[in-house]
This record gives C-alpha cells, structure tokens and sequence, in this order.
DNA sequence: CGTATATTTTGCTATATTACCAAATAAGAA
DNA sequence: TTCTTATTTGGTAATATAGCAAAATATACG
C-alpha cells in the first residue's frame, strides 16, 4: 500500500480503536445525553478511578471527547456525536447476526 | 454496570473491534466497490497472504463480510454497507483534530 | 500556607493482538 | 489419484492494551 494511503488508514483506526472498548462505548452513550465527571461515570460503570480515567483520556486523545473544568470537577463533552450513528450500524450488524444463528439452528431442526 | 447491559457493549465492541485495523478498514472500503478474493487484496495492501487471510477471517466472524466461492477462488463480499456513514463520521473527527492543531499553531504565532 | 477534594499518572502484571514464515488444507483440473 | 492453485492454520516473537493500587498533581478554601 502506498505511505500515504497506509497514514490515513492508520489515523482512522486510531479513532475507531478508541471506541472499541465496551467501557468507552457505554461512556460515549452517556455523554450523548450529557456531560459527566469522572466520579458519575465511575458510579455507572463500577470500575476503577484510574481505570475510568484512563479511558477517558483516551477517548480525549482521539479527539472525540473534550473536557473542560467547572470548580474542581472536570466535565466530559462528547465533541462529535455523529458517531452515535455508527453505533446503530453496529446494532444492525449484531441482529443480522443473531438471525442468521436462529436460521442455523432452525435449519438443524428440519 | 449490569451484567446484561455489559454484555450488550461488549458485542457492540467487538465489532467496532473488528474494524479498528488500517488493514481491515481498506479492506471494507475496497469490498464497497466489488467482491475481492484474497490474492487481489494482497496485492493492493502488499502483506503477507496469510496475514490478509487472516484479517478477513476476522471481518467474517465480526459478521460483517461474507465469502462465497467461485470455481477455485473465494471472494469477500461487504454485508452491511451503513459502515461506511461511519467512516463518513470517523474522517470528521480527523478534520476536526487537524483544524484544531491549526488553531494552536496559529496561536503560538501570535 | 496547609488541608481536603477531584482527578490523573505511574508502575506493575496479565492478557491480547499482530505479523511473518512454514506447513496444512480444500477444491478443481489433468 | 495426483497435481496445481487458492487459501487457511499453527507457531512464535514483538508489541500493545487493560486494570488495579499507590503516588502525584491540581484546584478550592479556611
């Protein structure tokens, strides 16, 4: 594959890796309807502090998070929420794939 | 979280997942104009045949491409297009990240 | 300043992913 | 059946990622 090619694959990877991480998923959904701190996301997910953080920061990294600080608490913005898009994709891929393993079975059945 | 609402993210991760690889992004976008087989696909990504074997094997179980056979060759074929409004969102992200290191840039001039 | 609160970073280990090579398999042709 | 082409599988080394706990940082406030 050419270099540059190759450079453009790999930056959009990077941003699609960022969300491939069920924990980023579920923190990319909540931030669909608002902002959240650290500490709530925590609450929801029942994780690790540092864990959590780190999966914010690295949603911040790819660009489709940003944060800004209110008083001492610093908030979580989804940036682009176009991605939630995808995610419904995603949710036709998953049921195709589910009737397919019904079709299966139903087939073993005959 | 709840153990069912994690099980849900995580078969949504897992085929964001699928799709979180240079490679296997060209692919998808190659398999949008016309079925390949595996040969031609090596070609154009100039890896290794069991390493591009390998990648669709992974974009095959995510459900997102199927194969069928020819004769003696198997081509690949892209299930659910509506990936492709997403890579439409991902190369966004990139837009914005870039207008943005611009926007520091710029700053830093001042 | 010193303390409390909120969050991030670091160090560590365990696990997962990827690429390549070589060997194995599958299907059709001779 | 044996050959040939097309593709997959197994093994291995290098690299990346996840998650927890402890230490570090940043801001607010008395």
């Amino acid at each position: 594959m050419i270099k540059q090619t190759q450079s453009l694959y790999e930056a959009r990877a990077a941003i699609i890796k960022a969300l491939a991480h069920p924990t980023r998923l579920f923190i990319v959904e909540m931030l669909q309807k608002r902002d959240y701190n650290v500490g709530e996301l925590v609450e929801m997910i029942g994780a690790d502090f540092s864990t959590v953080s780190k999966h914010l920061t690295t949603l911040k990294n790819s660009g489709l998070v940003s944060d800004e600080r209110k008083g001492t608490t610093i908030y979580y913005h989804l940036k682009t929420p176009c991605i939630l898009n995808f995610i419904g994709c995603v949710e036709e891929v998953l049921q195709i794939n589910a009737d397919e393993k019904l079709n299966v079975l139903s087939y073993c059945r005959k």
